[in-house]
DNA sequence: TCTACGATTTACT
DNA sequence: GTAAATCGTAGAA
């Protein structure tokens, strides 16, 4: 089943904990690869010094932060690695969710082919930069929508339990002044699948 | 044009 | 523990 456009026009802050454990489904060819979201972090532009979108700065690269929640923005970082958000909010308010972890269920030949020489699953996508890497995600899905989407989309977790969600500082964003100690990182307790540190 | 650097990962000492 | 890899993006010149 997948999510009605409505659930992501909310805050980032409170879409963050709730989305933990729902799916996020990358079609690949014949493949179906599901994935677990695990770990995520919020940007709560244009008040966080930590978001692309201070001071709501718009430029071609966070144009997708202004879309209607729902939808995914891709950015480079470090000139090597991508990094996906979802989109919340309504048009033209910039919050987004990173995926900082998510849980691989299946086609992991597939994975560990993306991420080779990569040996270890939990090393697979515990990390953006590596969920990116291992599920084939570039730039190319900036502005994707990932509520109707085909080959990328977000698909909820029917039997997901109460889970048990840790609240940590945000990870890599030293220069965010007193946004950096936020406790906008939400992840899974006790789950495998997290980039530590 | 030119320059500096990043919401990271990996390999090395 | 430290540092290299590597380049699009943003802002200045």
């Amino acid at each position: 089943m997948r999510f009605d456009r409505e659930y992501f026009l909310r805050d980032a802050l409170e879409v963050g904990p709730e989305i933990l454990g729902h799916y996020l489904i990358r079609k690949i060819n014949d493949r179906t690869v599901k994935t677990m979201i695990t770990e995520v972090e919020a940007y709560v532009g244009p008040e966080d010094k930590g978001a692309h979108t201070y001071k709501n700065k718009r430029t071609a690269r966070t144009e997708p932060m202004f879309s209607e929640g729902g939808h995914a923005y891709v950015y480079l970082i470090y000139g090597m690695y991508n990094c996906i958000n979802i989109v919340c909010q309504r048009k033209g308010k910039p919050e987004a969710l990173l995926l900082r972890a998510v849980e691989p269920l299946n086609e992991f030949d597939l994975l560990f082919d993306n991420r080779s020489p990569v040996k270890n699953i939990h090393n697979l996508s515990n990390g953006p930069g590596k969920l990116c890497s291992a599920l084939g995600i570039d730039r190319t899905f900036s502005g994707y929508d990932l509520i109707s989407g085909k080959e990328l989309y977000l698909e909820k977790n029917e039997n997901r339990k109460d889970i048990e969600v840790v609240c940590s500082k945000r990870i890599g964003i030293d220069y965010a002044e007193e946004y950096k100690d936020k406790l906008w990182r939400f992840y899974i307790k006790n789950n495998k699948f997290i980039s530590k540190k």
